[in-house]
DNA sequence: GTGTCTGCAAAGTCTTTGCACCATA
DNA sequence: TATGGTGCAAAGACTTTGCAGACAC
């Protein structure tokens, strides 16, 4: 698992190709699975749909696939304090912005769009003053609220 | 583990016994290691210093010590993807508020205190609307930059 | 044909749990 | 003395690695 990764051309295959990887039958099958989904779905998960169509597919096939499209930015990582990372299309994020809102008990996670403008105005300049003072090449950034649910709040 | 977990009045001694918890010889040192350091410690750092002084505490103390300060609110509990999470004083946090850049490479971090003010003039008013709208009862929130430091784009 | 990718099994890492003993309030 | 806390060892959960065979280009 040596390369370059980066962004690059458009369409996934000219993408992996054009880094100087393979386009495969697992690695479009757990592309698909990500795009056709508005869940945030695990390692286990993607296994779990990918598995129906293609049975012979591994888990570790999805785990080293995820972490390739992590670091190519195709895909986003997340940690809901579940102990388990889930992901999502940058894509889908892109076309729909929205943050997380994270329930600690039962670990829902609500997608919230409120306050995006605002919010990626802020994004917008804080990446630049901070990567300015600090040299730092900012790819990335997390935004998630913490707290109990409607249904939790109750049965506390 | 069980018993009703939540902020208390002040001190760390009646804030545990406020709960019906008991401050012991471990839970005294866990703290004190952690409001003596500026860095985020993992629970393997802080077993390591706690064992410096008090060889006989075990691991598992620790790491039951930290989830118990995490449910009080003593401490945060924070990912920065690299498999483990390290933890920081709230209170540490709070006389200093700052958030996080964390190096994707090498996993250092940088805390930034630019924007403050503005992050939390957004951070409020995002809570009170989210959590009217959610009915959702929001007691943390996160907001953190990745991508690569100094060194680290460099050697890319 | 060459270098990448894959599946399987095994190993690794961090974290949690069971249980008998100990200690705080 | 009555809970709650602790240490040890073992288990659990998620993720990574080694390797030989398979496949994309």
């Amino acid at each position: 698992m040596v390369g370059r990764r980066g962004p690059m051309s458009s369409g996934w295959p000219g993408k992996f190709r054009g880094c100087g990887y393979r386009m495969t039958v697992p690695r479009q099958a757990i592309i698909e699975v990500l795009q056709k989904t508005k869940k945030h779905l695990s390692a286990e998960d993607i296994y779990m749909e990918v598995h129906k169509i293609f049975p012979q597919v591994g888990l570790t096939t999805v785990y080293r696939t995820l972490e390739l499209l992590t670091d190519m930015g195709m895909i986003y990582k997340f940690d809901f304090r579940e102990g388990r990372a889930r992901y999502e299309m940058v894509e889908g994020l892109k076309k729909e912005h929205h943050h997380h809102l994270v329930c600690t008990k039962c670990k829902r996670v609500i997608n919230y769009t409120e306050f995006i403008d605002e919010e990626i105005d802020f994004l917008k300049r804080a990446e630049k003053e901070l990567s300015k003072k600090y040299n730092f090449e900012i790819n990335d950034h997390i935004i998630q609220f913490y707290g109990l649910c409607d249904k939790c709040r109750v049965s506390k």
